[in-house]
DNA sequence: CGGGATCCCATATGATACTG
DNA sequence: CAGTATCATATGGGATCCCG
């Protein structure tokens, strides 16, 4: 496990618990984000169509996942003002290239899918 | 993105929302899961050093991810029966599967992380 | 009509103290 | 040392209402 890594006085290593890393990952580590972007890695979407490609995430949780994506540049929003209001999401060049780890992180949970499940 | 769709009867594809991925997915696209895995990679650690190596973590979050991880066969978990008390946790070859796109991805988060930080 | 903000409740997460 | 118990708070998430 590479990087942001920081050594100790005493010589073993421990993560800088505020650095930058820790939000980014909250971020892309995480459930909505991971489908999100796999979502929009086929091309642009707009709104209703995440939510029925997602099948089950509400408008709320959708919307603050597209901010916070929209926010830490990965994701661009492009309103068409007509009517009806019509909204594009779709992955910037920054956020093509988190698609990648997902993608795979997502290929792996497919095919792990369904083998001893517990809940904890 | 590939797996786990459903036609729908009007042509389009969703992703079936009870799906076992969703759980496991939940469960590896989460930060603590990414990180303990992670540290795992090193190699077995124990409780304490994990706890140490992640800087933040509470022992309600390392012990509740720990579990989830281990009920999942991420995971695995042997006791020495010594005093002091000693308990490794190490990874399965299922683990270290999923080590591997994780390691990816906290890849590609170190190298973008300081960038264009923004809340929501 | 599609997009998304608000209200309110459930659960997840976190700090801290305590125990086998 | 390796957790568990407890309490406080943040976030998740559905239902519903509002706006362009």
């Amino acid at each position: 496990m590479s990087g942001e890594l920081h050594r100790e006085p005493d010589g073993h290593d421990v993560y800088t618990a505020q650095g930058p890393s820790r939000a980014l990952l909250d971020l892309v580590a995480n459930k909505w984000s991971a489908l999100i972007i796999g979502t929009l890695e086929e091309g642009p979407r707009r709104f209703g169509q995440i939510q029925q490609h997602l099948q089950g995430i509400s408008p709320k949780m959708l919307t603050q996942t597209l901010r916070r994506l929209q926010g830490n540049g990965l994701v661009d929003r492009v309103i068409y003002p007509a009517v009806p209001l019509h909204v594009e999401y779709s992955l910037t060049s920054r956020g093509r290239s988190a698609a990648a780890p997902l993608g795979l992180l997502r290929t792996w949970v497919e095919e792990n899918a369904g083998e001893a499940p517990r809940s904890g």
